[in-house]
DNA sequence: GCTCTTGTTGAACAACTGTTCAACACCGTG
DNA sequence: CACGGTGTTGAACAGTTGTTCAACAAGAGC
């Protein structure tokens, strides 16, 4: 009978370097990411997730016990990062609410937003959405925060013109309707309009914002 | 050995009624939309449909050749349905362009359309739609249809009060932007917003078509 | 250098998936 | 009333899936 090689003590490259459950739990989130980008949410099985941390298949499960979970965390990790970027941009520009509104709505069109392959881990995530509460939880959450943000600079911006057509509230709600719709429309098919339509109509809005008369 | 009941030659009552192609066709094509709707995509599985269609699983490859093919057919069906509703009410509504618009708006925020379980059927259709060119094929052609309708009538509007801060094409790419977005939105969480509020939305949009200056 | 904790492995498992196809049986035709 | 074509069946197939867990081994503490 010939030696077995894999239990050759002989052996000097360890077969795997021990971390600590934070360092695998990112490093399985960022892979969970890659596969829902890479391969869509169908084929991102345990195996593929595995195969990308470069784990074996054991150890998703140790490390956030069901797939559900690590889903789970994978789109609170992915809302997080967008709504930071979007918020750091508004936070660089700075200047009146007016141009503040104007940041948010040029970084919400913005390739790191724009982004097809983005889309299809929203899409994976809305599907669970309506099964596992856990993902439902963080949608809502998230999704608060982003429309507060809008919410507020728009009564800011309502402040500095000193005209008030829609409640900050209804305003809010119509323009990230607006946005997250023309968002919607670009990845499902990209010919329809250019990103800079997309701005230039979403301007159009934050003008009614001020300038409309209310609806009949 | 006790006899097969399964091959009893002295049974009376058929084991299954033979239909036309066509007729198979259309019980598989609303089974498969119950099963999508009640159950999701992912558990919308060939067995599932057979059995909601009370039917054997060959029979489903046999009529539709794949799964693909069945959830395409699936597809236009339930885009055509749900256009053809809204134009109906846009038909039976007449009047001025802008009354019509006006039926538009309503029929995209009645119950028919703002359905949270048909919002599951179209989630699987956008997320099969990256991987299954067919079912981008009728995504595009139903999309454009929906469009078309929206541009002409904004385009009447125009002529109507003889202003037009927009271009049709652009104008109608917001609305169906923001009556999808707000739908999008609206699925996602119904908390949010109420219906009404999502019409008086739209109008407000719809006076930014004629009344707004252009965005800068 | 040894021990011990514990992060890691991967074969095994049960439950599914879409597809195939030979056998079956319904029902119009002769 | 028997024939035959064809719509229908369902077991079988070759995959896949998420999960489990006994065995392993890395690396810190002594």
């Amino acid at each position: 009978m010939s030696e077995d090689i894999r239990t050759d003590p002989s052996r000097k490259t360890p077969r795997y370097a021990r971390k600590t459950a934070d360092q695998r739990r990112e490093v399985l989130l960022q892979a969970t990411l890659r596969c829902i980008v890479r391969l869509g949410v169908e084929k991102t099985s345990i195996r593929a997730i595995a195969e990308e941390a470069d784990v074996s298949v054991g150890l998703v499960n140790h490390h956030f016990g069901s797939k559900e979970a690590l889903v789970a965390a994978a789109y609170r990790h992915i809302a997080d990062t967008l709504l930071h970027e979007i918020e750091a941009r508004v936070a660089d520009t700075g200047g009146s609410a007016r141009d503040r509104l104007s940041a948010f709505i040029r970084a919400s069109f913005s390739p790191v937003v724009l982004d097809r392959s983005l889309f299809r881990a929203w899409l994976a995530f809305w599907t669970l959405q309506a099964q596992a509460p856990e993902i439902s939880a963080v949608h809502k959450e998230r999704y608060g925060a982003y429309r507060k943000v809008l919410e507020e600079l728009i009564a800011e911006f309502q402040q500095e013109t000193g005209v008030a057509t829609l409640s900050p509230r209804m305003a809010a709600i119509g323009l990230s309707g607006l946005l997250d719709g023309l968002w919607l429309e670009w990845c499902l098919e990209p010919e329809t309009f250019s990103p800079e339509e997309g701005i230039t109509l979403s301007e159009t809005w934050l003008r009614t914002v001020v300038e409309a008369r209310p609806a009949g």
